[in-house]
DNA sequence: GTTTTTCTGTAGCGACCGCTAGAGAACTCA
DNA sequence: TGAGTTCTCTAGCGGTCGCTACAGAAAAAC
C-alpha cells in the first residue's frame, strides 16, 4: 500500500522550505498504531512512542500536535488499515445476516493475525483513561458501529429478508457484545480456531432462512 | 454481610497494643472497590483513594501493603460481594443451562445497577495496564471461570443432560465472550433491558432439551 | 553567498506518580 | 505514672509524565 501524504517533501515535488523531515510520517505513525494497539492510550507513553517511532519528541510533537492528536490519527488509520473488514463484508454482502457471519469470521482471524497485537483497538486501547474525551472517542466508534449493523437489519426486515417481528436493535447489540468478547479472548489467549467456533456458535441464533 | 476481621482492634476484644486505627478497614476497602471499579487500576492513582477512603497515604501503606497488594484485596472482596451471582449459579441450578441462563440475566442486572459502577471489575480493571502480573491476575482469573463452566458443561454432556456431540469449551467460550460483551455494553452505557435482550437472544444456540 | 524557513537534538520545565522517613499522638501494659 | 507499641500527619523522596525553549542543522528563496 503506498502511503498517502499531504506533506511529504521528498516525494510531493519539493515544494515546502526549510529542512525538510527525517523520517517517514507514514512509517512513525504505523509504529505508534501498534504501540497504542498494544498497550493502550494511557499506558503507552510518550517516551514509548519516541523510541518506537525513532523520532525524538519535537519531531512528534511538530508532526503529529500532542499525544491525544496523535492518538486520533492513529484510531483513524487503524479504521483503515486493520478494521475495515467489516464495513467491506456489510457493503459487500447481499444480507445483514450474510454480513455478519462473515465478519465474526474475519474477526476470529484478525483479532489473532501473528505478528501484531491481537484483539481490537477501538474495543481496548481507550479503556482506564483518565482522559474522558479519548475514551469517549472510541466509546462512540463503538456505539456508532452498533447503529450501522442496526440499520442494516432493519433495512432486511423491510425487505422482507428477516421475519417482521425481529428485534432489530437487540440482535445488533448481541452482534457488538460477540465481536467485543471475542477481541477480549483474544487478548486472553485464545486462538483462531477457538474464535472461529465462537463465531459459528454465535452465528447459530439467526432465524433459519 | 459481617465484616471478617484479623486485626480490628475495637471489635476484637482490644487485645491489640498502640495507638488504634482510626479508620474502619473494611469501609476504606469498599471504597477502594469503587474507585478501582470505575477507573480501572492504573488510572486509579493513591491520591485517588487516599482521598475516598479518606485516609491518609501512610495509613493505607501500613493496613493494606503497596497499591498492588491493596489491588489484590479489592478484587478478592468484589469477588464475594459482586461477583459471586455467576458461582451461586453454577452451584444452585440443576443444569449448565440453567446456570448460564440465570447469570446472563442476573449480569443484565449486576452490570447496569445503578449507584455503583457499570460492568465487570474482573473485565474492565486491569486492562491497559503497565503492571503486567497486574494485567495477569485478572486474566487468570477469567480463564478460570472460563474452565469451570466448561467443566459444568461437560458434567452435563456426561450425565446425559447435553448432547454427546457438543463442543464444551467451545460453549463455555461463546458464554464468556457474550459476558464479557455485556459488560463492555453496559460500560458503553446499554441499559439492563438491552443487555437482558442480549441475554435471551444468547440463550437460544443452546439445543432445545 | 545571505536570508528565511523548518526540522532536529539536548536539556529540562512543572506536575504528578508510588511510596516513605521522621516526629508526634493515642493506645496497652507494667 | 512511665515505658513500649502502633498509628497518623507533614513533608518530601526519586522517578516518570506530557510537553517545550532553545540552539544548531538543513533545506528553499533571494
Amino acid at each position: 500500500m503506498v502511503r498517502s501524504e499531504e506533506t511529504k517533501p521528498q516525494v510531493k515535488a519539493a515544494k515546502t522550505r526549510g529542512r525538510p523531515r527525517s523520517f517517514d510520517r507514514a512509517t512513525a505513525l504505523e509504529q505508534a498504531v501498534l504501540a497504542f494497539w498494544e498497550h493502550g492510550y494511557e499506558a503507552t507513553s510518550v517516551s514509548d512512542l519516541t523510541r518506537v517511532m525513532g523520532i525524538g519528541a519535537p519531531s512528534l510533537y511538530a508532526a503529529f500536535g500532542d499525544k491525544q492528536a496523535l492518538f486520533a490519527e492513529v484510531v483513524a488509520e487503524y479504521g483503515t488499515r486493520y478494521g475495515s473488514f467489516t464495513d467491506r463484508a456489510l457493503a459487500e454482502e447481499p444480507t445483514a445476516r450474510a454480513a455478519v457471519a462473515r465478519i465474526l469470521r474475519e474477526a476470529a482471524a484478525e483479532y489473532t493475525a501473528p505478528d501484531r497485537p491481537h484483539g481490537c483497538l477501538v474495543v481496548h486501547a481507550a479503556t482506564n483513561c483518565t482522559t474522558p474525551e479519548v475514551e469517549e472517542s472510541l466509546r462512540e466508534r463503538r456505539n456508532a458501529n452498533l447503529v450501522t449493523l442496526e440499520r442494516r437489519i432493519e433495512a432486511d426486515i423491510a425487505a422482507g429478508e428477516l421475519p417482521a417481528d425481529l428485534d432489530a436493535a437487540a440482535l445488533a447489540r448481541h452482534t457488538g457484545a460477540v465481536i467485543q468478547g471475542m477481541s477480549q479472548q483474544a487478548r486472553d489467549g485464545a486462538g483462531r480456531e477457538e474464535l472461529a467456533a465462537v463465531a459459528e456458535i454465535a452465528m447459530t441464533i439467526w432465524p433459519r432462512t
